[in-house]
RNA sequence: GUCGCCAUCGUCUAGUCUGGUUCAGGACACCGGCCUUUCACGUCGGCAACAGGGGUUCAAAUCCCCUUGGCGACGCCA
């Protein structure tokens, strides 16, 4: 039987971190079996579902690479078919109207909390004669339809590919509502109709819906329908240890956040399927192609997995894994893969040039191949690569202060080591080293003390890629200037 | 409160099913050495955990029970 699974995301706020995690654990699960991975929408709350959240779903999806095969469908377009199912359970008496009141069940509540019983559902409705619920409802009694749980059963039962057997008793499901008053059908109800008109066999979501799925697979039942298997993830934790969540947690739960922070969609990716799931190799670096060879749905584990991440600090705004795997796609992508996430940054940031890809090409490719080594975020490209691509750079204050220290030696002699940088016929890295290491062997001066004004004159910046690379990349005539005007600046 | 689920280094995890090979392995982070007279690269090394208590057994991180802790679900939300 071919595999179908589904993701479907209420389009309540944006893709959230356990969102695409579900959203790539079924995929993979579909992909490495030759299923179809459905995308649908459950809109069914009309007033929290919003335009921008389902084109952040999409958006976010496409950006992770994850594709679909149908879809996205939108809940709310079938409401009449899920409206119709529940119908046809209250005609075969597998629901009824429900005519209480919100009083009238508060009261309830309240008075088999005294007894500390909890509400499973209302005789006086449930046992009402068919006949004489189509009369009140005809009379215009307001109604919401319940399930009638099958209480001459003891037990509900599944066994759950990650959490095994789950047993729930009957008699502690109520009968739930699964048809609003204005006639709108509710998730429990939507779901299990949909599941079962996609013919979804496989239904792998967060364990949040542990619950649900006990009262689902009774629906299921009344419509003769065979339950889907079941997979239910652990969640995703904050710090706090409580569920992460944009409201709580702010924008390191969304998904949104990474794709601007510079992540490369396969490190997110990467990263997402080893949290709950390992492939027990002692391996990190898992590009889509080997996860898809070793997931195993089965093998995911039980516990939440906490996001460990520190807002207040900025190098730790995401989990350091995280980050670290993002560094790691940077330096090891083949040049063809990195090439336009690159591009895509420096266009942003206007730092991108036609002839990067035809006259200068060679010469970008060793830029960038340079400069990655140390990234850990594509917008670095940008920021800490800005002075390969543009002559505008920021010099960094601390890092001025601490080279001026040599202020006379270097007024005495920088000028004059960009001359001999100049003199170099082909201008590749050992030339200019040996160029470097005998002038201030000749000057008798530490070669360290020009390294580090150099890389501040050239680049601005305290740290980076090794100096003779700099050098290299930024060229003669370039290095030349920048000297030339560095020294005119800061050390006269 | 009720019901359910979970419990190995700070974090992600391997090992638990099929008890001995584990005074518990890897990764991130952290600390130190080397390399680099730069570095958020690389490399080598270090720190660091079986929640607690009872059993069962020759032997328990691994099996059983209890306690504790954490999480989730208890909606005319999804």
């Amino acid at each position: 039987m071919e595999i179908r699974v589904r993701f479907a995301p209420s389009p309540t706020g944006y893709l959230h971190m356990g969102g695409a995690r579900t959203a790539i654990f079924n995929w993979l699960y579909a992909r490495q079996r030759g299923g179809k991975f459905i995308l649908r929408i459950e809109d069914t709350d009309k007033e929290r579902s919003t335009k921008e959240a389902i084109d952040a779903i999409l958006n976010g999806l496409r950006w992770l690479g994850i594709d679909w095969d149908e879809g996205p469908y939108f809940q709310s377009d079938y409401f009449n078919i899920h409206r119709e199912w529940a119908y046809n359970l209250l005609r075969e008496g597998k629901a009824y109207r429900c005519f209480a009141t919100e009083e009238e069940l508060e009261n309830l509540r309240k008075e088999l909390q005294k007894e500390k019983k909890s509400f499973k559902f209302y005789p006086k409705y449930r046992d009402l004669d068919l006949k004489e619920s189509n009369d009140m409802a005809e009379n215009g009694k307001p109604f919401v339809i319940r399930f009638k749980v099958p209480r001459e059963k003891e037990i509900v039962r599944y066994v759950d590919f990650i959490y095994g057997e789950i047993v729930k008793k009957i008699e502690e499901i109520e009968d739930f509502v699964i048809l609003r008053q204005d006639g709108t059908p509710l998730y429990n109800l939507s779901c299990v109709v949909d599941d079962i008109r996609m013919n979804i066999t496989d239904v792998i979501r967060g364990q949040d819906h542990i619950n649900n799925t006990s009262k689902q697979i009774l629906l299921y039942e009344a419509f003769g329908a065979k339950p889907p298997n079941f997979a239910h993830l652990p969640l995703i934790l904050a710090k706090d240890k409580s569920k992460l969540s944009k409201r709580k947690h702010g924008e390191v739960a969304s998904l949104t956040y990474y794709i601007n922070k510079g992540f490369i969609p396969e490190a997110l990716f990467n990263f997402l399927a080893l949290l709950g799931w390992s492939p027990k190799t002692n391996e990190e670096y898992m590009p889509k192609e080997k996860l898809l060879k070793l997931f195993d749905i089965k093998k995911v584990n039980k516990s939440n997995a906490i996001f460990n991440f520190d807002e207040k600090n900025q190098k730790e705004w995401t989990d350091k894994k995280a980050i670290w795997l993002n560094a790691q796609y940077i330096s090891k992508y083949p040049y063809e893969k990195i090439y336009p996430y690159v591009k895509e940054v420096l266009i942003k940031n206007n730092l991108w040039k036609e002839e990067y890809e035809k006259e200068k090409k060679e010469w970008f490719r060793f830029a960038i191949d340079s400069l990655r080594t140390r990234l850990h975020s594509l917008n670095e490209f940008a920021t800490l690569g800005k002075p390969f691509f543009s002559s505008e750079y920021e010099i960094n204050e601390e890092a001025l202060n601490h080279i001026l220290q040599n202020k006379e030696i270097l007024n005495e002699n920088l000028v004059e080591l960009a001359e001999e940088f100049f003199k170099n016929e082909n201008f590749e890295i050992e030339e200019i080293e040996k160029t470097l290491r005998d002038f201030a062997e000749r000057k008798n001066i530490k070669a360290g003390i020009f390294i580090g004004a150099l890389r501040v004159a050239l680049t601005g910046q305290k740290e980076g890629i090794g100096i003779f690379h700099i050098i290299k990349i930024i060229g003669k005539e370039e290095t030349k200037k920048r000297i030339e005007e560095f020294s005119k600046r800061y050390l006269i």
